[in-house]
DNA sequence: CTTAAGTATTTGTATATGCAATTATTGTAT
DNA sequence: ATACAATAATTGCATATACAAATACTTAAG
């Protein structure tokens, strides 16, 4: 009953490695990304992005920078940056000001209260990303991951 | 005289080898998917989630699965799978019933429709996951980064 | 100078997703 | 047999986040 197909059925080969490649990505991050935000909430109130937002900005010149640069940096929308800026300003982690040379812009900066939470987390999470990433992969595997993830972010 | 602290700040040393390969894994991460998942709607009316779990159940016996191994499988919460499943059953691409064996559990199949719009979106997809991952990388650097991140998933 | 185009951020709204509680069913121990 | 724990899925609710439109300001063109 069956006609035989010459075309090929996308569904055939499925499991190449490259399409393994993509299926484990997914998972390893998705995995990876539950547990170390699992343990910083159990730690503080931050999830990921936040901590990832304080951390930027604790690395910044003056402990400031713009909602855009942030939302790049991240790689999120403007809106939901706004959003999660909203949340930091709310526990007094950040203040927002408006820049005198150019009144469309936004300085987000670090406040002390700020910084004090973010040293008083850091060290928790850096156990976290010990326990869940690092001490999973030799030193030269994790400088590998790095490199070929940054070719697929560029 | 002022004591000299001895206790290293966490914030020194922010950007050790370890700490930038966290980063580059959520910003690839996350710039790949959006790409990734804008192509698909473009093409579709699916995210990446709903192809995820579409090409399960295409590889699956019987083209079918329950919503628990589902879940399990895309690292997703029970009741998110739910919900997908929902949308998924809305545009008739799965359908659900209740076991007979066990009566709690439900089965979710693939419909004809459902393997059909997988069998059209799928070219593109895999175009697109070309252009965004597989292209970027050689078919060892595509290897390695698969063997990672199972490391990290395990 | 005035208008138009461009840029930075925010807001309205829609949606996806998770947690905790609930429902329905099955297995187990007394 | 009955009660109690375990399991599968769903639902109510809360929240994070995105897109598109709106706002506020700046720059460029005529």
């Amino acid at each position: 009953m069956a006609s035989k197909k010459q075309t090929k059925d996308p569904l055939d080969g499925l499991n190449s490695y490259k399409q393994i490649a993509f299926g484990h990505l997914l998972e390893g991050y998705r995995a990876l990304v539950n547990m170390v935000e699992a343990d910083l909430k159990s730690h503080s109130n931050l999830g990921i992005s936040e901590a990832e937002v304080l951390i930027r900005l604790a690395n910044s010149d003056g402990y400031s920078m713009q909602p855009g640069e942030l939302a790049q940096q991240c790689v999120m929308s403007p809106s939901g940056c706004t959003r999660l800026l909203d949340r930091l300003e709310e526990q007094e982690l950040i203040t927002r000001a408006t820049q005198i040379e150019d009144r469309r812009a936004v300085v987000i900066k670090l406040t002390g209260q700020g910084l004090e939470t973010l040293r008083r987390m850091l060290p928790a999470h850096y156990e976290s990303l010990e326990a869940h990433m690092w001490s999973k992969l030799t030193a030269d595997e994790l400088k590998t991951l790095s490199k070929l993830m940054a070719k697929l972010r560029d």
